[in-house]
DNA sequence: AGGGTAACAGACTTATAGGTCTGTTTATAG
DNA sequence: CTATAAACAGACCTATAAGTCTGTTACCCT
């Protein structure tokens, strides 16, 4: 294998399992050894590659965290037509498969957002970031969706957008406990009533 | 003073201070060395009144924490005429003290929730417990709301109070970073959108 | 083929934090 | 006033985890 190629390979690796585990037990609570016995790899291997710690966790969160968040929130509505129901089913999609973890650990956006804040303002503006790229995406969708004919001109996109991300991160954390797929059907449930206010309504 | 309130006063000095220090720093990130230095005490002291820190930790959950949220988010709408403009009321104040709040750390209970899920059953437990009151709270003033005629009989307490829940959890999470008053202002401004599709209407 | 460097192994250092233990103070009872 | 136990102080033990450093392996280039 090209050395090149085997470097990138081994670090991705390791921000792979760095993750998972991170998104399992939290940054504080997941120490580099935990990451390296997965891997049957040394703390030579960790150091070679990456600073410290820190460093490696924001590698993480700039590479394989924005582009997770992005695939299952951001894409699957950017540009569409029809934003409302791109987005139940956008939801709907992201839910599901939260559903089908053995061990749901919530989202991830939102956990490592819970254990920075206060602590690390550095990884915090990192996180916000990706809060921020969902935000803007969403009121622009929204925003299209008036030009459309989709969505009510009346109606604060901003707004909505927020109250959109809250409810979201909110049932993701409901979701830990048991009955995540009662929660989902309910969540989406009202998620569709509230929309029933937003979508453009035929002047009478 | 009398030794059975001084034991009980320096057990709750504790556990005050333990408790808003672990708020702000998480419970993995806090040391019993944090919490006896800001009160001057030392190891002995603790380890004379709690067993462990996770004993501790409980102790604090059962006590300070279950009232907090109660009487911030429960009470309020406990046993009300009018539900639903309680709660906007009553979430609307929660909002105010935490936008007041220098540095905000968020929803103390979420934020548990979020860093014990997968860890520690136990305490899992005991957090989920008094999410449960809040929740049967919840749907037993939405039932009520419904036969004191201020609430749409059609709708589904539960999955209400659900999306309720999810949305308080959400906009606390994203209040930590900067603009909070935008946020909280946002956010009631669609709670009540969302009310106008729950509240009675009058039949045609 | 063999020298050189990238990639990695793993022992070691150091700091932190949970918990223990012994000693000391303080307050109450008799 | 004094014996006694509660309440607390703080040194100490031990485990863990971040980071260092030296040695070793594997791969590439000439």
């Amino acid at each position: 294998m090209d050395k090149q190629l085997k470097r990138m390979a081994t670090m991705q690796r390791i921000q792979t399992t760095g993750l998972e585990i991170f998104y399992q037990k939290g940054y504080h609570n997941t120490s580099i050894d935990d990451i390296l016995k997965e891997l049957s790899l040394s703390k030579g291997a960790f150091y070679y590659h990456f600073q410290s710690k820190e460093e490696f966790f924001i590698s993480i969160v700039q590479n394989l965290l924005f582009r997770k968040v992005y695939s299952s929130l951001i894409e699957p509505i950017e540009g569409q037509e029809d934003p409302l129901n791109k987005i139940v089913a956008c939801f709907d999609d992201a839910l599901e498969t939260a559903e089908h973890n053995f061990l749901d650990y919530g989202f991830v956006l939102s956990n490592f957002i819970t254990e920075f804040n206060g602590k690390n303002p550095d990884i915090m503006n990192y996180l916000q970031d990706i809060l921020k790229v969902w935000e803007v995406n969403l009121v622009t969708a929204l925003q299209k969706g008036k030009t459309d004919g989709y969505v009510d001109r009346h109606i604060d996109s901003e707004a909505v957008a927020t109250y959109l991300i809250s409810s979201y991160i909110g049932i993701r954390t409901l979701m830990v406990e048991g009955n995540s797929k009662m929660l989902r059907y309910k969540y989406i449930q009202q998620l569709r009533q509230y929309f029933k206010l937003i979508e453009y309504k035929e002047p009478a």
